[in-house]
RNA sequence: CGGGGCGUAGCGCAGCCCGGUUAGCGCGCCUGCCUUGGGAGCAGGAGGCCGCAGGUUCGAAUCCUGCCGCCCCGACCA
C-alpha cells in the first residue's frame, strides 16, 4: 500500500476526550474514530488489526472443531422471553421502537433455538458452534475508548454435549484454545475463577489482563498463581483469638458515633473488636443482618450465592426492623436471620450497635449472645492478606476481562426445550457451555501492554502491515528508484508493505508517523546511507537502526517473517 | 441513573467572571517559493449557526432557563 494513497489520519496531539493510553494511541495512529459514546468506526489500519485478531481466533477455534456461524443481531423479542432474559438484561438490552425486535447482546438463545430444531440424537453430539459478530449492549456508561462500548465485536461460541463429562471436555478445550489465542496475540494475561452471575451455570473462568483501565478487581498471588475475581476471591487472614474471659454485655452512650472508625476511636479500642452490622433484604422480602469484623467490607456477590437476590435495606426499612439508624444497628434483639463473617467465629468482648440510636453495646460474645449466627465467608479480599493456596501475600488490582468461559449446563436448553435422545431413547436437555472473547479488548489490551512514548509496538500476529518502507526524500531519484525496487520485491514475496512514498513530508515527520503506527519492521531509505549502498533496518521493538546493504535487506525481512 | 467537569475552525486551546468594532492563537489544510535524517522556513489564503432552543437586553460566545453531546468518579455490568 502506498501511504500517499491510504487513509491514515495520524494526530500529533492527543484528543482531549481520550484518557487511557490505548485510546489515545488508537486515535493518534489513525486506527479508530468515535461516532458516538461507546460506538467506534474502524479506519483502514485499525480494521486490518481486527482482521488479524479474527484470523488468530478462527484458526484456534477451527482447531478444536468449532464450526463458524453468522447469526443475526436483529432478534425477535419472543425468543428472549422464553428464557426470561428480556427482564434479566433490563435496560442493557436495546429494543427497537417500531417492531418487536431487540438487538442481541449475546447469542445463547439464538444458538439454542437452532440447536433444538437440529440436534436430536446423542450421535450428533458434541457440537461447537461459534461466530465473530457484533453485539449490542446499552451500557449506562461507556468508557476507555473501545474497552467498554455499546456496540462491539465478540467471538462467541457454544458447546452442546450429551453428558456433564463431555461438557468438561468442551470447556477444557476452549480454555486451552483461549490460552493459545491470547498467547499468539502477545498478551500477558492470567485466568481467574469467576462468578457466573446472571449467565447461570456451574463453573466459569475469566481471562484477564492487568490494567489501570480495568473495571474488574482481581486477587492474584504471585508465588503460586492463584487468581480470582474479587467477587469470589478468598484469603487467609490471621484468626483473632477469643479473650480468655467474657464480660457481660453493657450499654454505652455513643453520641454522634456512626462509623467503625469513630467508634473505635471513641472507645479507644481496635477496630477488630467492633462488629459492623449491615442489613440486607433478600429475595425481595426477608431481612438478613450481616455482621462483619471491623471495617471489613461485605462481598455482595458472596451473599448472592447464598440468597439469589440481595439488596441493602432502605433507611425506612432499617428503622422499622431495628428501631435504629444505620450507625447504631447490632445483632442483639434483631428479629431475623443473622450471618456473620468467619473472622468473628467464637469471638467475645465485641462492640456493636444497640438497635437504639446513639447507643452501642459492649461485651458481646458470639457464642453466648448470638448463637443463631451462621458463620460464612463474606469478606472482600484486601491486598496483603494470605493466599488461600500458599499463604503468600496476595495482590489486589484492577483488570480488564478479555474472555469469559461458562459451563452453562441446562439452563437454556431446559427453558427452550432443546432436547436430545440418548442411547436408550430417553430424552434429556442438551448440556451447554458458552465462551466469549471481546475483539476490541484484545486490540486495546495489546496496545496498553505494548507501547512506548512514541507509539504502538505491534507484534507479528497483530500488526496491520508487516513492513513499513520509508523513503525519506522521495524527490531524490535514486531513493525513489530504490524504494520502488524494494516495494515490488517485497510485495511479490507476498509481504504486506506500507510504503511511505509521500513526497512532501519531512524525514522527521515520516519517522514519527512510523513509530506511532508501530509496524514491526521499518526499512528507512535515505540519502545519507544510500551513497554507500546501505539502508537502515529497524525493529520497532528495540529502536536500533541497523545499517544493511541494499542487497541484503530482503533476506533479513524474509528471515524475520520466516517466508 | 447520582456527583463533577467540559462544549468556540479538523486537533489543542484563549476570550466568558465584568455584554459592545470584523471572535483570536498554535498545529493541521490550500497556493507559491524554499527545504529533506526525528512532526522545517517565508509569504499569501481558506475554514466558525461560539453545541441546540428559548429568554433578558438597544446589543449575547459572554447573563438566565431548558435540552443535547462528550469526558471523569460512583452505581450497574450477562
Amino acid at each position: 500500500m502506498r501511504q500517499s494513497k491510504t487513509f491514515i489520519p495520524t494526530l500529533k496531539e492527543a484528543p482531549n476526550d481520550a484518557v487511557v493510553p490505548s485510546h489515545i494511541l488508537m486515535l493518534r495512529a489513525g486506527l479508530v474514530r468515535m461516532l458516538s459514546a461507546g460506538v467506534y468506526s474502524f479506519l483502514p489500519m485499525g480494521y486490518k488489526v481486527i482482521k488479524k485478531i479474527t484470523e488468530v481466533i478462527r484458526e484456534e477455534m477451527d482447531a478444536i472443531g468449532g464450526q463458524e456461524f453468522h447469526l443475526p443481531a436483529l432478534n425477535p423479542i419472543e425468543i428472549w422471553e422464553e428464557t426470561d432474559r428480556v427482564k434479566a438484561f433490563g435496560d442493557t438490552m436495546f429494543h427497537l421502537k417500531n417492531r418487536d425486535y431487540v438487538l442481541a447482546p449475546t447469542h445463547e438463545e439464538i444458538m439454542t433455538y437452532h440447536a433444538r430444531r437440529v440436534l436430536q440424537s446423542y450421535k450428533e453430539l458434541p457440537q461447537v458452534w461459534y461466530q465473530i459478530q457484533t453485539k449490542f449492549r446499552n451500557e449506562a456508561r461507556p468508557r476507555s475508548g473501545v474497552i467498554r462500548g455499546r456496540q462491539f465485536l465478540m467471538k462467541d461460541s457454544y458447546s452442546f454435549d450429551a453428558s456433564w463429562e463431555d461438557l468438561d471436555k468442551s470447556y477444557d478445550s476452549h480454555a486451552a484454545a483461549y490460552r493459545r489465542i491470547f498467547e499468539r496475540c502477545g498478551l500477558k494475561f492470567f485466568v481467574v475463577g469467576a462468578s457466573s452471575g446472571a449467565m447461570g451455570g456451574t463453573g466459569s473462568e475469566e481471562f484477564m489482563v492487568r490494567s489501570a483501565a480495568g473495571e474488574d478487581t482481581v486477587a492474584h498471588c504471585e508465588s503460586c498463581g492463584y487468581a480470582a475475581n474479587s467477587e469470589v476471591a478468598t484469603s487467609v487472614i490471621q484468626a483473632l483469638a477469643r479473650d480468655s474471659e467474657s464480660k457481660d454485655i453493657f450499654e454505652i452512650s455513643t453520641p454522634n458515633i456512626k462509623s467503625i472508625d469513630e467508634l473505635s476511636a471513641f472507645l479507644s479500642i481496635n477496630e477488630s473488636q467492633c462488629a459492623k452490622s449491615r442489613v440486607y433484604i433478600v429475595n425481595g422480602k426477608e431481612p438478613v443482618l450481616v455482621l462483619m469484623c471491623g471495617n471489613d467490607e461485605v462481598n455482595e456477590t458472596k451473599l448472592e450465592k447464598i440468597f439469589s437476590e440481595v439488596r441493602p435495606a432502605h433507611p425506612e426499612e432499617l428503622q422499622n426492623l431495628t428501631g435504629a439508624e444505620a450507625g447504631s444497628i447490632g445483632p442483639l434483639g434483631f428479629k431475623g436471620r443473622i450471618l456473620a463473617d468467619l473472622r468473628l467465629k467464637d469471638r467475645n468482648n465485641l462492640y456493636s450497635g444497640a438497635n437504639k440510636n446513639e447507643y452501642h453495646i459492649g461485651g458481646i460474645d458470639m457464642v453466648r449472645d448470638v448463637p443463631s449466627a451462621e458463620l460464612v465467608d463474606l469478606r472482600i479480599v484486601q491486598p496483603g492478606e494470605g493466599c488461600p493456596n500458599c499463604g503468600a501475600n496476595i495482590d489486589v488490582f484492577p483488570a480488564i476481562e478479555l474472555g469469559h468461559i461458562f459451563k452453562l449446563g441446562t439452563r437454556y436448553s431446559e427453558a427452550m426445550g432443546a432436547r436430545f435422545l440418548d442411547v436408550n431413547g430417553k430424552d434429556h436437555p442438551l448440556i451447554m457451555g458458552s465462551y466469549g472473547i471481546g475483539l476490541e479488548r484484545v486490540m486495546a489490551c495489546f496496545v496498553e501492554q505494548n507501547h512506548d512514548d512514541f507509539g504502538i509496538i505491534w507484534n507479528k500476529e497483530l500488526a496491520p502491515m508487516q513492513v513499513h518502507l520509508i523513503g525519506l526524500n522521495m524527490k531524490k531519484q535514486e531513493i525513489a528508484d530504490e524504494c520502488e525496487r524494494l516495494y515490488s520485491e517485497l510485495t511479490t514475496l507476498g509481504l504486506q508493505v506500507l510504503f511511505d512514498d509521500r513526497k512532501d513530508a519531512q524525514p522527521g515527520f515520516k519517522m514519527k508517523d512510523a513509530d506511532l503506527l508501530g509496524i514491526p519492521i521499518q526499512i528507512i531509505v535515505g540519502e545519507r546511507k544510500i551513497k554507500e549502498g546501505l539502508l537502515e533496518f529497524k525493529l520497532r521493538t528495540d529502536s536500533v537502526k541497523l545499517d544493511v546493504a541494499l542487497t541484503d535487506v530482503v533476506g533479513k525481512v524474509k528471515e524475520f517473517y520466516s517466508v
